[in-house]
DNA sequence: CTGTTAGCGCTTTCAT
DNA sequence: ATGAAAGCGCTAACAG
């Protein structure tokens, strides 16, 4: 006889329950749909009289009333989604990176869902467009392009915005200033008598790799310092062959950096094989700040990105896509730091 | 003239193009939508004209026409989508976890999207329940319920599993062989000689710690062997600061099993600190598989547990619960195998 | 101040 | 073999 007896069906099965609907406030308030849906949207034209207007929410309410977000978004032709395409690494950086995206994302009344990479090989931004012309979000963030002409076609057509790399469209990038970090790092090698240095990092097709090297080049080239550019995958293994080449080089450098977390456990293990010490022959600086740097054996230096801002730069930007078409790349600088640690030292004699 | 002018608007903004409908489709080929929904659908009453037939699907192809998931999952009140919330940590093992849930969802014709906890503080799995309630999904998989009061209520009639931890119902829990793995650990260290051994893990009220422990002292108490457990925050500072205390208490163990990738530098840390030597003095044992094990200091033997068949199979139950409302516990054994590096060796003298 | 109406794009039963 | 019609749950323009 009550409600509750609805919920009990024949066959014993834990029925699951039917959600609550607009509908269904309105017969029991006893006023139409569109009011109830006007007074739990707080429609402007407040025009209801106060009492309906307490009775709607209480009952709202006391059913447990949820927005069907499909219904809402078939009508609006607009999801509140966002889908957030990373790939599937366990380079830390993405965690940070995503709960920047996160938290900007809900403060703003969107929802994003993260779609790693299946595969360890990218597949080019376009094959996520469906996502966007299936209606299942409003726009993509993107930070899986590679600089490789099957990525080229970029995604046409649908919001979207490239994170931490830059896509073949302008307009539509949100990066952080590699090149500034890549400037701390010489820098600071450079003011401890260091004239050969090398950049181990991710292959060059990866554009925050891009940037970092070429931004080595030139502070290299203007302060009369060599450089030596290793492009490895972004693997201990990567980063362990790189060093091991590295050091056949003449002249061999005695300040590293290195692009990600991953490489560098392979760059320390080469060293320590060829008793290459740290910071005593070769000064060693991350690229990728991590909270483990400080317990490895010799605690190494890194420069810390912004990425938390970056996360919430990029749904901002495809906020501004999505309401007003309007686009604009953005350069995220701040807060950006070294974090000193033991793996610098100054030039050997 | 061309279809192509539609494109064009004035003003000049790139107008967004709209996505073809069904519709759209009839249209040119001169039939009725429902005809068209039914062949795109590969509906089982192929009763249509092979020729239309034909032309339908040229012409949806021509189009590149994509169904609107929203249209379609109201009227069929399902989404195709899953969502996955998982704590926000940079520990691997939920990578390789989501790798193995996405691909058997693809294949299963479902979408998963991942909602990373944007906090420390994992919420109550029931703040997820919206998710569904407002047909954003069909489903949630469910990976950051702690043992705690308030996570207690659960997710009251919604379908979900929880994925690596138990869940305060029955017949919902997808989780691996904890205690085997602990097993493996135990058998190894106890035939080389080990009596007294220490379990390094993360706080008691996350489920998968507490089988673990529990696990450790079975088979410590059935080998008359000793036990000590640290419960510490699973970062590196929790495993260094456990291992200070360990070192303390006696009988001072000399194996020492660690239960996620961050406490296992704080635990190298702590140990490289107090003069004690991996393996001579102490053998170490990370129940966090990873790559990075193999380039450290001391090489880390390790326990490799199914994580992708654990995401697979958390998959495959979730869909049965969608879609025939069944339920039963799943346990994942395969493949779960120890890893051995340098980082064991027998009781010291 | 509130009800009516007309869809959003798709599926599905029932006619023909 | 195909069309007509109803409706999923919600919003918004327009009446009254």
């Amino acid at each position: 006889m009550t409600a509750s007896d609805e919920a009990r069906r024949p066959g014993g099965a834990r029925a699951r329950r039917r959600a609550s609907r607009l509908v269904d406030i309105a017969e029991v308030v006893g006023v139409h749909v569109s009011t109830v849906s006007r007074v739990l949207n707080g429609d402007p034209a407040q025009s209801v009289r106060p009492e309906v207007y307490r009775r709607i929410l209480a009952v709202a309410r006391q059913q447990g009333y949820r927005p069907n977000a499909l219904a809402r978004a078939l009508k609006r032709q607009r999801t509140g989604a966002f889908a957030f395409v990373i790939p599937l690494l366990r380079n830390p950086i993405w965690a940070r990176l995503q709960r920047g995206a996160l938290q900007r994302a809900a403060e703003r009344g969107h929802v994003v869902m993260i779609m790693e990479e299946p595969t360890e090989e990218p597949k080019p931004p376009d094959s996520y467009r469906y996502l966007v012309e299936e209606s299942r979000a409003d726009g993509l963030l993107i930070a899986t392009a590679l600089r490789v002409p099957e990525h080229a076609p970029g995604v046409t057509a649908v919001p979207h915005v490239y994170v931490n790399r830059r896509g073949p469209d302008r307009g539509n990038n949100v990066v952080m200033d590699e090149p500034g970090a890549v400037r701390l790092f010489v820098g600071h090698v450079a003011a401890l008598g260091h004239r050969a240095v090398a950049m181990v990092d991710g292959p060059a097709d990866v554009d925050t790799v891009h940037r970092r090297v070429s931004a080595a080049r030139r502070g290299c080239a203007s302060r009369g310092m060599s450089l030596s550019v290793l492009h490895a995958p972004a693997t201990e293994e990567g980063g362990y062959e790189a060093v091991r080449q590295m050091l056949r080089r003449a002249p061999r450098p005695t300040a590293c950096g290195v692009g990600s977390l991953n490489q560098l456990f392979g760059v320390l293990a080469a060293l320590r094989e060829a008793s290459v010490a740290v910071p005593g022959d070769m000064s060693v600086v991350s690229f990728d700040e991590d909270e483990c740097l400080a317990y490895l054996e010799v605690p190494v230096s890194s420069v810390a990105m912004p990425l938390a801002e970056l996360g919430a730069a990029a749904v901002d930007a495809l906020i501004a896509r999505v309401e007003s078409d309007s686009r604009g790349d953005v350069l995220v600088r701040e807060p950006m730091r070294m974090v000193l640690r033991d793996s610098v030292a100054p030039r050997p004699a």
